[in-house]
DNA sequence: AGGTAATCGAGACGGTACGTCCAGTCTTTGT
DNA sequence: ACAAAGACTGGACGTACCGTCTCGATTACCT
C-alpha cells in the first residue's frame, strides 16, 4: 500500500514560472485580456500543464494575487500606545501598497475575478476580512477590551471596503481621506459625537 | 452653414432593445460571458449598431448598470429625526435591492466593468459617491451643521465600500452588520467612544 | 396623358461617375474585392443611386467593361491581300490591348463576373464572339468564298479562346505564340498538313 | 539537429473532409457566395483549421479542383491510327465532362478563383497546359515527327481555350463545334487550305 | 537494468467570440 | 421624384483564445 506516484513528479519550477507570468501578464493587461496562451508561452510551459496546476483563470488569478504576489500580508496593527495614530500607520502602509501602479493592478485583477467565480470571492474574502479584522481585534482589545466582536468585522470592512472602492474607482487614497476615514471609524462622523439625542440608543432590526 | 444632419436618424427603440438585452445577458451570464453577438441578436439588432453606441463592453455594461437598470436610484437619507434610524433604513433599502440576485449580479458586473476600464471606473465613481454623499451630507447638516465635509466623503465611502465588499465576496448585509456599520459610522467603534485620551486629536499626515 | 416624369431627372452625370469608379476600382483591386460603398463614395454618390442604377455587382462591371471601358471595340480585319498577315496584325492589336496591365485587370473582371452570373455571361459572349466572328467572317469571304460560316465560328473561338486564356494564366502573348497561333488556324498543326492519310476526311459525330 | 515534428500531426482526414466541403458548397452556390464558415461547419472543421491548410479562398478553390475533385484528369489522346478522330475522342470526352453542370460550376469557379489571385492562375496553368500540351504532343509525334513543338502549344491552347471560352459563356459544346474546332486545328480553317497565295509563309513578328 | 507511467513542451483540433467590412434596404433632409 | 447621407439588419471575414487531445521526449518509480 504505497502512495507515491508513479511517474514523472510535477515540476514546481514550472508552476512558480506560470505564477510569475501571470502576475506580469496582468500587470500589463489586467483580468479580461489575461490569455493562457500567452502565459504559458512565457512561461514556457505547455498549456496543458498550466490548465494541471490550475482549472480556470479565475483559480489561477486567485492563486496568483492571494497566496502568491500583490495582496499585502496585513500584518498586526501596530501598538505604539496611541490607537488613532496606530490605526493611522496600518491603514498608510495599505495605502502605499495600493498606490504601486502593479500591485494597483493585481488587485483590480482579483477584485474582477471575485466578481465572477464565487470560489474566487470566498477564498478573497477569507484573506482579507479574516486577516484585517484580526488585525484589528487584536489592537482593539488591548485598547478596549468591552468593544464587541461585532463591532470589528465592521469597522475592518468599512476600512476594507473604502480602500478597495477607492482603488476600484481610481481615486488616490490621500492622506486627507485616511484621516477622515480613521476619525470616521473611530469617533464617528464629526460633529454628531457619540450621541443621538432624537434617535434610539439600541441598533434597529431591519428587513 | 447647416446644423441639420443629414441620413437616416438613429433609433433610439433600438439602443433600449440593447440596453435590455444587455441587462438580461448580464444577469443570466455575468459580465466575463457577455456576448456582444448574443446581445445584438437578442436585441433583433446588427452588431455594428451595438458597436455605434457603444465602443465596448465595459462602456455598454456601464450604461446599462449605471444610466439604465441596475443601480439603485440612491435617494435622499429621510429625515424622520431620529438620525440613526434614518441612516439604518437608507441603508437597508440599499441592501434590500442587493439582495435581489438579479441586482446583484448588474452591480458585479459593473464593478467588473470598472475594474477594466478607467473611464467606467470614473462613471461609476461620479454616479454612486456623489449620490451617497449628497444624500449623507444634506442629512447631515440638519442633524449636525458643524460636520466637516471631508467627514461626509468619507463616511459615505466607507458605507458604500463596505455594502460592495459584502457584495463582491458574497456575504449578505445581514440586519446585524448593517446596525453595526451605522453605529460605528455614527459613534465610531463600540467601546473607543469618541475620545482617544492616548492618541493625538488632530490627524497625522502620512505617506 | 403625359409621359414625362415627376421629380428630379436621373443624371447621366451621376451614371457615368459610377462607372469610373467602378473600372478605377476593378482595376485597383479586382472583382472579388469590389465594394459598392467604395464605388459610391468615389463618385460622390449615394449607394441608392448605384443599386437605382445596377441592380447587382456584375451587372455593373459588365456595363463598365462591355459598354464602357475595358474591351477593346474588335474592328474588321484589315484586309491587305495578305491574310496571314492581316489575321496576325488583328491578333496583335488585340494582344497589345490586353498586355496593359489595367486593361488585363478589367477584363480579368470581366470573366470573373461572366462566371458567377449567367446574364453577364451571355452579354460577354454576344458582345465577344459575335464582334470577332462577323470581323473573321468578313475577311475569310473575301480570301476565300468557299468557307463554311461554322469554321469562322470555331476559328474565331478558338482565337479568342486562346488569347482569354492566355490572359486568365497570366501568360504573355509573345509574337512567337500569336504566330503559332494563326499558322495553326489557318493552315492547322504544322507537319500535319490539310490531309489525314489515316483518318477520315469529313467530320465524325461525336456524343 | 532534429528533424521530428513536435506537437499533434495535422489531420489529413479533416483535409479531405474540408475539400469535400468545398466542393459541395461550390456546386450548390458557386465561388462568389463561397464562405469559409459553412465549409468549415460542413466539414465539421473549426475555421482556424481551414486557414491552416489553405490561406484563401482561392488556394482552396485551386486546391479542390485542381488537386482533388473537378478537373478532367486529361489522359493521352488515343491511338488508333485516325489522328482526326482520336483528337475528336479525347475532346469529346472533355465536353463530356464539362457538360455536367457540377463539373462545369467547379470549373468556372476555379477560373474565377485563377482571375483573382496569380498563384492560383499559374498552377491552374501548369495544370491544364502542361497536361494538354503533352498529350497533343505525344500524339503528334506518332503522326507527324516533323511540327514543331511551338504548334502543339498553339494547338493545345487553342482546343482549351475555345472549350473553357464555351464553359465561360454557357455555350454547349455541341459535336458540330467540336468537329469544326478539330478541323480548323489539324487542317486550317476550311478553303483557305494549307497555303497562302497572297500572305508571307514566313511568321512575322509583331509588337 | 528495463519496463511503465505520469509529466513535459509543442501544437493541431472543434468551437466561440471578437471587431470590421460590406450587401442591400430604409429613412431623413435637401434640391 | 431623385439625390446625398447615413443608420439599419444580416452575415462573412480573418484573428485570437478556449479547453481538449495527440504527439515525441523526459523523468521517475517499480518491478
Amino acid at each position: 500500500m504505497s502512495d507515491t506516484r508513479r511517474g514523472r513528479a510535477r515540476s514546481e519550477a514550472v508552476r512558480r514560472a506560470i505564477l510569475e507570468a501571470t502576475r506580469d501578464e496582468l500587470a500589463a493587461n489586467g483580468y479580461d485580456k489575461l490569455s493562457i496562451d500567452r502565459i504559458a508561452a512565457a512561461a514556457g510551459a505547455g498549456k496543458q500543464t498550466v490548465y494541471r496546476w490550475y482549472p480556470s483563470k479565475s483559480a489561477l488569478v486567485a492563486e496568483c494575487v492571494l497566496d502568491g504576489y500583490g495582496f499585502p500580508a496585513t500584518g498586526p496593527v501596530p501598538n505604539t500606545g496611541a490607537i488613532r495614530r496606530d490605526l493611522r500607520d496600518w491603514l498608510g502602509a495599505f495605502a502605499d501598497h495600493l498606490a504601486q501602479p502593479q500591485s494597483a493592478a493585481l488587485i483590480r485583477a482579483s477584485t474582477a475575478a471575485a466578481a465572477e467565480s464565487d470560489d474566487v470571492a470566498l477564498r478573497f474574502y477569507d484573506h482579507v476580512t479574516a486577516a484585517s479584522e484580526d488585525a484589528l481585534t487584536a489592537r482593539l482589545r488591548d485598547a478596549a477590551p468591552a468593544a464587541r466582536p461585532a463591532s470589528a468585522t465592521a469597522a475592518a470592512e468599512a476600512l476594507v471596503g473604502a480602500m478597495l472602492y477607492r482603488l476600484l474607482v481610481r481615486q488616490p487614497a490621500t492622506p486627507q481621506f485616511l484621516d477622515s476615514l480613521v476619525d470616521t471609524v473611530l469617533s464617528g462622523i464629526q460633529g454628531t459625537g457619540g450621541t443621538d439625542s432624537t434617535g434610539t440608543q439600541a441598533p434597529q432590526s431591519h428587513t
